[in-house]
RNA sequence: GGCUCCGUAGCCCAAUUGGCAGAGGCAUGCGACUUAAAAUCGCACAAGUGUGGGUUCGAGUCCCACCGGAGCCA
């Protein structure tokens, strides 16, 4: 009787889907058993690509699965599943090229996928799956979208608010309104608060017309419309996010020229977040590095705005003040010019007759070309003298105002202060053109000012003005002199700058959430925009023929996304007797991603997305050791590569829903968990194109392909280096609880690890031994005894429970595997396999290999599967021994090892080890200047 | 270029967190089974921890510099 892993397979895989054994009932349902403590094991959810998944893919799922079994073993409320992140370019890419619907291509893909998952044996509550493209899902996400339309940011309780408590501020005349469209409170007690009268003006809300509220309102709301630089890409026909855009300034698909143009765009005002999202990374138990990567995302800078003086052409009167950031108010005294960004509002202003010409050819110039390039360092920096200057408010220097494309309109004030003594791209630029460059912080020995920028530490000099002198300050120092000085004197302030940018979150696509969003295209609604409202969600897709979107090659063909094209019955709705055009555009792919952890708790809510009750049992601590305190996910468990924009978004929407009472916890994941790369070697022919590796052949270290030298290369598995392996050869070849094992056998989950298929055949002998320790190969006979375990057995097997229960404390799966096999290996050497060790065994495996272990199980007698089996506990009486052998070390050298009672006090451990033979012959003569005896560890004399 | 992480037997990895460098697996060698091979089983084999310095009674572990690799940002 073999091991016959196909044969237990797929009778137990179907056993536990006819007794839906994964199946997590919620609290208020029958059977939830509320005495349990709850644990949220997520995974990061998979694009459902029609390659499938490599071995890599489920590296993830598989470690999730083992701590959620492990957490049912140890009595609690297990909550664990998989869905599907399905909107996406490649199903919309292949409707464009064959006209078969994208959801019929990613229901196809993701069937495909469900039948990998389901040859791993996964323990998932199938019942709670969602896929963010599924109707009943995405109702959802665009009521969240609607969450944020009708939200705003509240400075002042630093929390998100419905729009309407703000409407209800202005109409109550607390708050009113500048002509910068900023918000003043205004003191209802005792009237205008100024002495002397406001010079800039307010209005109160109902001195506005329907449009200036509307205005108003957008400003402030959530999710708004806004005119921004985006990375336009004509021949696709759609804006693309950053990451989709190459090095070289070409779209990531089709290598297409990419332009920074203005367009308006949906937004949301992730930037309100910025100081909560980088001050709650303290709750969170994530790993460091991606906590650090968040952090510099966000990249909070405190600085200070600077107002410089402007004067128009060579007029010496000045009546205007254009204000810049710096995160280097201490250098002010250095700064002898400015530079604005060709785009910024005021160069057409500043710029004079003379100069009018070069500066509208250059902006020409620099509105072709793409932010990455206009970034690159190494370019040569270019630029044009506007012939207008500005006075420096330090000392009324007159400065040179040059534009030039190395300043960004996005960054900042889109204006800059330039100090080329200490900053390498002023310096750079400077040199260029000859500008002044003036030394104010005091630079190394070694270092020559008159060959590169000095951008370290060091002390400020010619740094002083009548009032005021940075010199002999350090730069921390300088910093906040110079920072009080010009508040003082109103010539600026600090100020925080952030790099994070708002969330640009529409895109041009088909296949994607649709917005619930109507534009007025009536004389009377004309302009107006309004929401969908809730209960005519949610807003689904037209049917249509053709996905394509319009493509151009002209860089200022205006946006056509495909939507547009839909039948006019989709297009336009009348609403209060008023005729509406809806949005074109659709979300981008982490809208759905951003929240779908809160449907797997009650998927098929219909009133909302989640019932309160529910998100908070499965979301908040409970206070258990390991849970964070700001509840979430008990577990995420996912790729690093998501350290950034998944991450950051879905706290973000999370955050928000928080502040609107939607869901009770600041965070959406407490503990968060980095798995490895699973790498592959990868080949490559002599054109340098991957070749695919499983057909490679190697004879004497060198490398074939088709018969040609091809050369090797290391890297992640996947679809680029042709170098996948998939789950299903696997598990076609050794089953899949030895893949599983293979996979978390490969070393530590959290470190990027190669695959070698040959090395698999380790831990399947591991499965074969195991079954040959219950079981004899020929005769078939049963070999588990009920005889009791020796001693020193018993020790052994109680030493390995403690093993693999720390280790999967620890998530060190490969550590407990190889406590596993070492215990097996004990029996090995056994006729017959006490009941005790088994059972203890069984129990131990069956989070790795479910199946092979319920198979175990139910032979050893048991009724009840393996999967509701406890975890076995360690009596720690069992663990000391009598004896133990300590090291004994002279001069940090091994000279003996002795052997004592376990109990033994220091004094009685330093005179055995004295006593030793070798011991005495390395320490006589000498004196012993100190003995350090470690209990249990080891004793050093040291003596000369 | 800046920041972060990682370098332990031929290979993948352990090492009670500063205390005897070796648990486990692969590969290799020998042996058993077999007509033979595969599979399986048994036994054996191996490095002083990338390099150089420092702290310490004691360093794979902590600190500094360098070398090599990976990732993020520019």
């Amino acid at each position: 009787m073999k091991y016959d892993f196909k044969d237990i397979q797929s009778r137990w895989q179907q056993v536990w889907a006819d007794n839906q054994t994964y199946k997590m009932p919620n609290p208020g349902d029958e059977n939830f058993d509320a005495s349990k403590p709850k644990f949220y094991a997520l995974d990061m959810f998979p694009y459902p690509s029609g390659a499938g998944l490599h071995v890599g893919h489920p590296l993830g799922y598989i470690a999730t699965d083992i701590v959620a079994r492990y957490k049912r073993a140890t009595g609690h409320n297990v909550l664990h599943t998989m869905g599907f992140d399905s909107f996406g370019l490649p199903a919309e890419q292949y409707a464009v090229e064959t006209g078969v619907h994208p959801r019929e291509t990613t229901e196809k893909n993701i069937a495909n996928i469900n039948r990998q998952l389901k040859i791993l044996g996964l323990g998932h509550d199938k019942d709670r799956s969602v896929a963010t493209t599924d109707v009943e899902f995405y109702k959802w996400t665009q009521w969240i979208f609607l969450q944020l339309y009708n939200a705003y940011f509240d400075e002042a309780e630093n929390k998100a608010r419905p729009i309407s408590d703000l409407v209800g501020k202005l109409e109550s005349g607390e708050l009113e309104v500048t002509f910068d469209g900023e918000l003043i409170p205004v003191d209802l007690q005792g009237g205008m608060a100024p002495l002397g009268g406001d010079p800039i003006g307010t209005r109160k809300w109902y001195e506005l017309d329907a449009e200036q509220q509307q205005n108003l309102l957008a400003e402030y709301r959530l999710a708004f419309l806004d005119e921004v630089p985006v990375n336009w890409c004509p021949a696709l026909g759609t804006v693309l996010a950053n990451e989709e855009v190459t090095n070289e300034g070409k779209s990531d698909r089709g290598n297409h020229p990419v332009y920074k143009r203005p367009l308006k765009q949906w937004m949301l005002r992730i930037t309100a977040y910025c100081e909560r999202l980088i001050d709650d990374l303290d709750m969170v138990n994530w790993p460091e590095p991606v906590k650090l990567l968040q952090r510099n995302w966000i990249g909070k800078s405190e600085g200070a705005e600077v107002h410089f003086p402007l004067a128009f052409g060579t007029a010496e009167d000045v009546d205007e003040n254009i204000t810049v950031f710096t995160t280097r108010p201490d250098t002010l005294f250095g700064a002898t010019y400015m530079v604005l960004a060709p785009e910024h509002p005021l160069v057409d202003r500043l710029t004079t007759d003379e100069q009018r010409a070069a500066v509208t050819a250059y902006k020409a110039k620099a509105a072709a070309k793409t932010d990455i390039d206009r970034q690159n360092d190494t370019k040569e920096k270019t630029g044009v003298f506007t012939g207008s200057y500005a006075l420096n408010p330090v000392n009324d220097q007159k400065i040179p105002i040059w534009t030039a494309d190395y300043v960004m309109m996005g960054y900042g004030t889109g204006a800059i202060m330039a100090v080329p003594a200490h900053d390498e791209r002023d310096y750079e630029f400077a040199k260029k053109f000859e500008l002044p460059i003036i030394e104010v912080i005091s630079s190394p020995e070694d270092h020559d000012i008159n060959e590169a920028a000095w951008t370290g530490n060091g002390v400020g000099l010619n740094s002083e003005n009548e009032e005021i002198s940075l010199n002999g300050l350090e730069v921390d120092a300088a910093k906040h002199t110079i920072i009080e000085w010009l508040e003082q004197r109103e010539l600026g302030s600090g100020t925080i700058n952030y790099k994070l940018r708002d969330w640009l979150f529409s895109r041009q696509r088909y296949w994607g959430e649709p917005f619930p969003i109507l534009h007025g295209v009536e004389e009377s609604n004309a302009g107006q925009i309004r929401a969908v409202p809730e209960d005519m969600l949610p807003v689904m897709h037209p049917h249509m023929d053709d996905f394509k979107p319009v493509s151009s090659d002209d860089p200022d063909a205006p946006p056509r996304p495909p939507l547009g094209n839909a039948p006019d019955e989709w297009k336009f709705v009348e609403l209060d007797g008023q005729k509406w055009q809806r949005e074109f555009n659709t979300m981008p792919q982490w809208a759905g991603s951003c929240w779908y952890y809160l449907r797997y708790l009650d998927p098929n809510n219909n009133e909302r997305f989640c019932s309160e009750e529910i998100e908070q049992y499965w979301m908040q601590s409970q206070g258990k050791s390991g849970q964070a305190a700001c509840g979430g996910a008990d577990i995420y468990v996912g790729g690093v590569e998501h350290a950034v924009l998944h991450l950051l978004y879905s706290r973000f929407w999370h955050k928000v829903l928080f502040d609107l009472g939607h869901v009770s916890t600041p965070e959406p994941f407490g503990r968060l968990f980095n798995q490895g790369y699973i790498q592959a070697y990868a080949y490559t022919d002599q054109r340098g194109i991957y070749v695919p590796a499983e057909e490679v052949t190697e004879n004497d270290g060198k490398y074939f392909y088709n018969n040609e030298e091809v050369n090797r290369e290391y890297g992640k598995m996947g679809k680029s280096l042709k170098n996948s392996v998939a789950p299903d050869e696997m598990c076609e070849q050794y089953g899949c609880d030895t893949l599983r094992l293979y996979e978390m056998y490969l070393g530590p989950l959290d470190q990027s690890k190669p695959w070698n298929t040959r090395d698999i055949v380790g831990v399947h002998r591991f499965l074969q031994r195991l079954w040959r320790n219950f079981f004899n190969d020929e005769t078939g006979e049963f070999l588990i005894t009920d005889d009791a375990p020796t001693e020193e057995l018993k020790r052994f097997t109680h030493k390995t429970i403690k093993r693999v229960t720390d280790s999967m404390e620890g998530m060190a799966f490969n550590v407990a595997i190889a406590a596993m096999i070492q215990l097996n290996n004990e029996l090995v050497k056994l006729d017959r396999t006490p009941r005790e060790v088994a059972d203890a065994l069984v129990r131990m495996l069956a989070p790795f290999a479910p199946h092979i272990c319920e198979e175990l199980w139910q032979k050893l007698g048991n009724e009840t599967s393996v999967t509701k089996a406890d975890w076995p506990t360690y009596d720690e009486a069992l663990l000391v021994e009598d004896t133990i052998t300590m090291p004994v070390q002279v001069n940090g050298k091994l000279r003996a090892k002795i052997t004592i009672p376990t109990d033994a006090d220091n004094a009685a451990i330093e005179e055995a080890a004295k006593a030793d033979e070798n011991v005495i012959e390395h320490i006589t003569g000498k004196t012993i200047r100190k003995v350090i005896v470690i209990p249990k560890r080891l004793i050093n004399i040291v003596a000369n």
